[in-house]
RNA sequence: GCGCCCGUAGCUCAACGGAUAGAGUACUUAUCUUCGGAAUAAGUGAUGUGGGUUCGAUUCCUGCCGGGCGCACCA
């Protein structure tokens, strides 16, 4: 429709004989100013020396000569904005769209048959899954699915940090620990994440311990068999298979892991094979040094003076790997901020080694969760856990209906953390207080979960009593809802476009609240009305656009609530 | 000090250079013997500050004020 309305312009201008320009054709944000908007004679109108005004006026005339019949009316508003009114029948017909597509509506081809290579949720091994986690998964799972939605085909990839000094010091804990007796199963993961804690506070405090730890990080970063090495290979498989239960609990899949052990000695290689073309050695070891012109990024350590490689060296390895593994078109990751100028330097570097990987890269990043005004930590302990946090809001919402079922619960749970995530452009921080930031009312997660399953089970409820929907008879009004659900595939490339889950976020409200208020003011089921097939039909494309947009926020649906 | 990012109602967040700066929450009211009240309707309330560019600036440039993050062997 756009581009229709595009060509429309294009060749008013032409009868006009005014010679092209840039212009746009938006919706706009009023639904009172039309369907589709343009502000082509504003742009026009300097040049031309002509008031806006009467130019859009006659475009208006010529454009209204030949009338395509999807659009109703054409009026010139404000200073110069042309507005397209779209009819009825072309509403109706986007309503018939949405009942036969389904889930499949709301697609688009932006990304069709590009290969997409998506890395998030990275976890430190030893750490717990805390709140950092839950937000970077929160984002990545909702930019895996709008990829997905744009026809490319997309690999998952998490990139768990298994080896690092803070690791070697939780192993030297452990090892220490098990001359006292073997460590609790069914504790495991919480005396790993203590070790790590207390790893980093012995290491700090205790100077004569520091040969032996990085005794223990030499060999593990060469793989010797020892005792650390069985310690740390053991404590590696049940760190991962714990965090496959929480990312699986939260909706996500991963469908290839590359671990900073491996991508370390490839990227040490690399780093080697290009000294001095690209890296420079310096007081022992091996460091960037930018080119004049970057005057905003900073020399770094690729590999130490110890010769073991720094996250530099382990992110160049990991692009070499992730580009000879699936030959991506886009290859997407996802941290907090706080990388940003790291990524830079390696980018950077890698910009001279493969130029590819830096070109196809494209590094989303968001803000970090204040917890209650203080900053989250995992290695100083204390630092709330995905778990504990998802286990407390279930118990909330047990307080306001006690007989959900507990994977209901789960869903309602993970919803109301996920939408105040996804609420607020990525890359802000997000100031998380429990007490106003998970609320279940008002712009809310459970508020838009609660809105879809009561607009599906009115359908159902109205096959009961013997009504279909149907949309043979059709009102001759435009309601506020058609014009909203015509908008849909619109919100879902632009938050493609700049992965941006927050756009989606901003219309399933608005949608919402559409419904909402009809609904307060509208007796749906009701057999002494004409139009009610129409408006049961007009509520199963709210239910289904509702579905499938909480579906791109990695938000499901449940049956009932 | 250098670099990057951010200042919008009391609070939490929107606004792809466009039209009267939108929501929620809180506060003040109203609807409701209901098709699922996790609802609906109404009211109060905001662009840190000074310039500039533009037909038009919350948005772009710039000065100041305030805040966050990063800056050589952590990840």
């Amino acid at each position: 429709m756009k581009e229709k309305i595009e060509n429309l312009i294009k060749s008013a201008l032409q009868n006009l004989e005014i010679e092209e320009v840039v212009f746009a054709v938006e919706n706009p944000s009023d639904i009172n100013n039309g369907d589709y908007s343009t502000n082509v004679a504003m742009v026009c109108a300097k040049k031309i020396g002509k008031n806006p005004k009467e130019l859009a006026l006659s475009v208006k005339e010529l454009i209204e000569k030949n009338l395509p019949e999807d659009i109703e009316k054409i009026e010139v508003a404000g200073t110069g904005f042309i507005n397209f009114y779209l009819s009825k029948k072309y509403f109706k017909s986007i309503l018939k769209k949405i009942i036969e597509e389904k889930n499949e509506w709301g697609r688009n081809t932006l990304n069709y048959n590009k290969k997409i290579l998506v890395e998030h949720s990275s976890p430190n091994l030893f750490k717990p899954f805390h709140i950092g986690h839950l937000m970077n998964n929160t984002i990545g799972e909702s930019i895996v699915r709008l990829a997905k939605y744009s026809g490319a085909n997309v690999t998952t990839m998490t990139f768990p940090s298994d080896i690092s000094l803070g690791i070697a010091k939780a192993v030297f804990i452990l090892l220490e620990k098990i001359k006292d007796g073997p460590i609790d199963v069914d504790n495991e993961i919480v005396e790993y994440g203590n070790a790590y804690v207390e790893g980093t506070r012995r290491y700090d405090e205790d100077e004569s311990i520091h040969n032996r730890v990085k005794e223990i990080a030499d060999n593990l970063y060469s793989q010797k068999p020892s005792d650390e090495w069985d310690m740390f290979t053991k404590c590696k498989a049940i760190n991962i298979s714990y965090f496959e239960r929480i990312t699986n609990r939260l909706g996500s899949k991963f469908d290839s892991y590359i671990y900073e052990s491996e991508a370390g000695i490839v990227g040490s290689e690399i780093v080697e094979d290009n000294t001095p073309k690209v890296f420079t050695k310096s007081e022992g070891a091996i460091v960037y040094i930018p080119d004049e012109s970057r005057k905003d990024i900073n020399t770094s350590v690729f590999i130490n003076s110890q010769d073991n490689p720094t996250y530099e060296a382990k992110d160049m390895g990991l692009l070499s790997l992730k580009f000879n593994k699936y030959q991506p078109d886009i290859s997407i990751f996802i941290t907090d901020n706080q990388q940003i100028s790291h990524f830079e330097v390696v980018l950077d570097a890698a910009k001279k080694i493969n130029p590819i990987w830096s070109e196809k890269s494209f590094h989303v990043h968001h803000g970090r969760m204040s917890f209650k005004g203080e900053k989250m930590s995992s290695r100083l302990g204390g630092v709330p856990v995905a778990e504990e946090l998802l286990n407390a809001v279930g118990e909330d919402i047990t307080k306001r209906s006690a007989d959900l079922e507990n994977e209901i619960l789960d869903i309602i749970a993970i919803a109301a953390i996920k939408f105040t995530i996804l609420r607020a452009a990525a890359g802000k921080d997000i100031n998380f207080d429990p007490e106003t930031s998970l609320s279940f009312e008002g712009d809310s997660g459970p508020y838009l979960q609660y809105t879809t399953v009561r607009s599906f089970s009115l359908i159902e409820k109205a096959k009961e009593v013997g009504l279909i929907p149907s949309l043979e008879k059709a009102s001759s009004e435009i309601t506020n809802l058609e014009k909203i659900l015509e908008k849909f595939p619109g919100v879902v490339e632009r938050s493609t476009l700049d992965w941006s889950p927050h756009h989606v976020v901003g219309y399933l409200l608005f949608l919402a609240q559409s419904f909402n208020s009809w609904y307060a003011n509208t007796k749906i089921i009701d057999k002494e009305n004409p139009e009610t097939p129409y408006n049961l039909s007009l509520t199963q494309a709210v239910a289904q656009t509702l579905k499938n947009g909480l579906y791109l926020l990695g938000i499901k649906t449940p049956e009932k609530m």
